[in-house]
DNA sequence: ATACCTCCCTGTGGGC
DNA sequence: TGCCCACAGGGAGGTA
């Protein structure tokens, strides 16, 4: 689920609820969910700390807690953050809630736990992590975008969800954003030609802004993406037939019509 | 550089 | 009904 969009809602919920706030207890529900980092250290590392202004970089929502250490989380396929009164129930998912000096929490919920919670000791070890990632999707630079996909000879939606390349889309994202700019997702990123490229920076301008503020790929009709999960989807620009097909090891629709 | 594979997890839906 | 498999909006690491 989440990319971009989705993380900067979390980004979102986490300032908004925990921003200079205390955390006053920290409970690992599921430590399936830590990554090298122990429960016990983190509950010595963060108990009594306050949050400090959180922020995004791609899919990754960094927060300091002190000053330092960070919390980082990657939120995976089905991670997400909430802010719950002390009283709410507990879902079967919620992995580490962090509980807060007015008594709200935060959850981190996670059916798969596919990636996790991190503790990054230092700012350094914050810049450590930074460094897989490319530039995040909503600083590029066109010109800089044009450069980057006249390099490439990987498919074009390849270089758009790898995220030491460009960080913060996903498989939504990229598919959406090719259909938007009529680009074929299995065209070699480096075949486009100017002006195609330039509609996938627009497109990818266009779908970030509407997606940020939804704080996720909305479901729209006149999206692509509100029609992957129909049993027969149609382009809702031509009313083609949509396709669907393994491109850069993701499931990709797309249409035939009108993406070339 | 790039394409492919496996693995990490859990849950769901389809085919038999 | 149960069982097994493929698959899913994430990524890392290894191989050729």
């Amino acid at each position: 689920m989440p990319e971009l969009p989705d993380v900067e809602g979390y980004r979102d919920v986490l300032d908004s609820c925990g921003r200079g706030r205390c955390v006053r207890r920290v409970d690992v529900r599921d430590a399936g969910v830590l990554r090298g980092v122990t429960a016990r250290r983190l509950r010595r590392e963060v108990e009594g700390r306050r949050l400090g202004r959180p922020r995004r970089h791609g899919k990754l929502l960094i927060a300091p807690i002190g000053d330092p250490p960070y919390l980082v989380w990657h939120f995976g396929m089905t991670g997400e953050l909430l802010c719950a009164g002390a009283e709410d129930s507990f879902h079967a998912h919620d992995r580490v809630a962090l509980t807060l000096d007015d008594e709200r929490q935060l959850r981190y919920r996670d059916q798969r736990k596919l990636q996790g919670l991190r503790l990054a000791p230092t700012e350094e070890a914050v810049e450590r992590i930074l460094a897989r990632l490319g530039p995040d999707a909503l600083d590029f630079g066109r010109e800089d975008f044009l450069e980057l996909l006249a390099g490439r000879r990987g498919v074009v939606k390849g270089v758009l969800m790898d995220q030491s390349l460009i960080a913060g889309l996903g498989n939504l994202l990229s598919d959406e954003i090719l259909w938007r700019a009529r680009v074929d997702p299995g065209r070699p990123a480096r075949e486009l030609d100017e002006s195609e490229a330039r509609h996938v920076f627009t497109a990818m301008g266009g779908v970030l802004e509407t997606s940020v503020r939804a704080a996720r790929v909305p479901p729209r009709r006149t999206w692509l993406t509100g029609h992957r999960d129909d049993p027969e989807p149609a382009c809702p620009r031509c009313g083609a037939r949509l396709r669907s097909r393994r491109v850069a090891g993701r499931r990709t629709v797309w249409c035939g019509r009108c993406q070339h």
